[in-house]
RNA sequence: GGAGAGGUGGCCGAGUCCGGUUGAAGGCACACGCCUCGAAAGCGUGCAUACCUUAACGGGUAUCGUGGGUUCAAAUCCCACCCUCUCCGCCA
């Protein structure tokens, strides 16, 4: 959510600012117009209230002392009509106004570079050694391994399913474990596991919903959503509160299980653990002070780095342009991880700052200190990563000549199998 | 699912039957000052949030789970809903 103040204040700011985005720049009129119709109604109703008051502690007064008071009674019944009209007025502008506010995106911070969709993102830097092996793709080397089985997850569920088997379900608990302790031991991120079904408000609040309710799936009988990232429910953790300075900066990690509809994408990566209904991945989410964001988007980027580094998986950073950040975020690095089998870099988690964004939606404040006014802190999360690329990565880039596949060293102490091999 | 209890400011907790200077007693916590060599205790002062308005001081409106209703006037009365807790049932 923007700032209405902003907005009052500087129209053309936010405009041009929504056109370097890419986005819909009408939105800013449309709001006004609610806004001053809001703002009128408000006013005037204010007024009336005010004297409202002062007539009614009379009446007290004037019944203590036994006064005739049926005159002035009736004249504030008048004013009492007048009120609940405009009183009406003011709710339905105010939600008009709200609901523009919530299709509004965020607006990008200045360093975002210019650009209309991921080509004109930028590479920021490499690491390790991207081979053009030729390595058979991650479903198939799975397949014949035994470890993935596409066929009975299509029997279970559908399409975009996966169901892991033997080393393969112990493969990807190893992966889960081995992100959750790196960033919690040494990242010093607190761990937490929330409910990972949430009401639609807990969606407002990061941005998935009014806009995106397609993307997402919704129980029939009730008020739930599964969550398409732990990003919801941690970043609801604080909502409505307001938090001291010494408390941040706030750093969560999470592992859940992730759902996504993938509505639009018919055509796309069909085959494989790419992208699934169903995922798991590991999160990291963060609560600072504005002051700091960007620092500390630079080492939640770091942290996320890391495990692809710890697993020796070569990678690439990249920043994105304007055109092609996601609707809530000012700025965004996105990690990609080398596939052999494609010969590409693919993106594997994507760390934003979402400045106030979401922390308006949520209502989440902090005080400089205990006599300032609250202030809404900025919030940050990233993946650490997304658990089924992870593993269709190592697949790829640990794959040998003979089909067999070797687990990371990394991931020796959480899987005793230091080689997957076919039969086994 | 059945029965009951309850939701008041950062926290605890009065007020709700019998509507009217109650944005809300009291306590704790917190901040500042006095006292002290220093601290504790004690004393004094301050201390909600949002919005509107003002150059500023300030002024105004709203908020006692949420939404409606009654009334000149609602934390207090009426209706609906949500949440929490206890007991019973069921269940991993």
């Amino acid at each position: 959510m923007l700032d209405p103040k902003q907005l009052r204040n500087n129209p053309d700011a936010v405009k041009k600012a929504l056109k370097d985005r890419n986005a819909d720049a009408s939105l800013v009129d449309k709001f006004l117009a609610a806004d001053e119709r809001w703002r009128k109604a408000t006013f005037e109703v204010d007024e009336l209230k005010n004297r409202r008051n002062e007539i009614t502690d009379k009446i007290a007064q004037m019944k203590k002392k036994k006064e005739d008071t049926s005159a002035i009674i009736a004249e504030m019944k008048k004013a009492a009509d007048r009120i609940k009209e405009l009183d009406e007025i003011r709710r339905v502008e105010e939600e008009q106004a709200k609901k523009v506010l919530l299709e509004f995106p965020n607006l990008p911070h200045v360093s975002v570079p210019p650009g209309m969709d991921a080509r004109d993102n930028i590479e920021v830097r490499k690491w390790g050694e991207a081979k053009k092996a030729k390595v058979k793709p991650h479903y198939e080397i799975g397949k014949e391994l035994g470890i993935l089985d596409f066929e009975s997850a299509a029997k279970i569920a559908g399409s975009r399913f996966c169901t892991l088997k033997g080393l393969g379900a112990q493969l990807e608990r190893a992966l889960i474990n081995f992100m959750l302790d790196l960033h919690s031991e040494e990242h010093g991120y607190t761990e937490v596991f929330p409910p990972i079904l949430v009401n639609a408000d807990s969606m407002q609040g990061t941005g998935q919903l009014p806009k995106f309710e397609e993307d997402l799936f919704k129980c029939r009988d009730d008020e739930f959503y599964l969550v398409p990232t732990a990003e919801v429910s941690v970043t609801n953790i604080h909502k409505n509160e307001i938090l001291s300075l010494d408390q941040l900066p706030i750093k969560y990690c999470a592992f859940s299980p992730c759902f996504r509809r993938e509505a639009g994408s018919y055509g796309k990566d069909v085959r494989g653990l790419i992208r699934q209904h169903q995922f798991n991945k590991v999160e990291l989410v963060k609560f600072v002070d504005p002051q700091k964001s960007y620092e500390e988007l630079e080492s939640l980027t770091k942290n996320a780095e890391e495990v692809l580094r710890r697993l020796g998986l070569p990678y690439r950073v990249v920043e994105l342009c304007g055109g092609d950040l996601g609707f809530a975020a000012a700025k965004t690095f996105d990690l990609e991880v080398w596939f052999p089998s494609e010969g590409k870099y693919r993106e594997i988690s994507s760390c934003s700052n979402f400045e106030t964004f979401q922390a308006r939606r949520t209502n989440i404040k902090f005080r400089k200190d205990p006599k300032a006014k609250p202030e809404f802190v900025h919030t940050l999360n990233g993946s650490g990563l997304a658990v089924g690329r992870t593993m269709a990565a190592i697949l790829e880039n640990f794959q040998k000549d003979d089909g067999s596949v070797e687990v990371p060293e990394a991931l020796h102490q959480y899987l005793e199998v230091p080689i997957l091999k076919i039969g086994k």
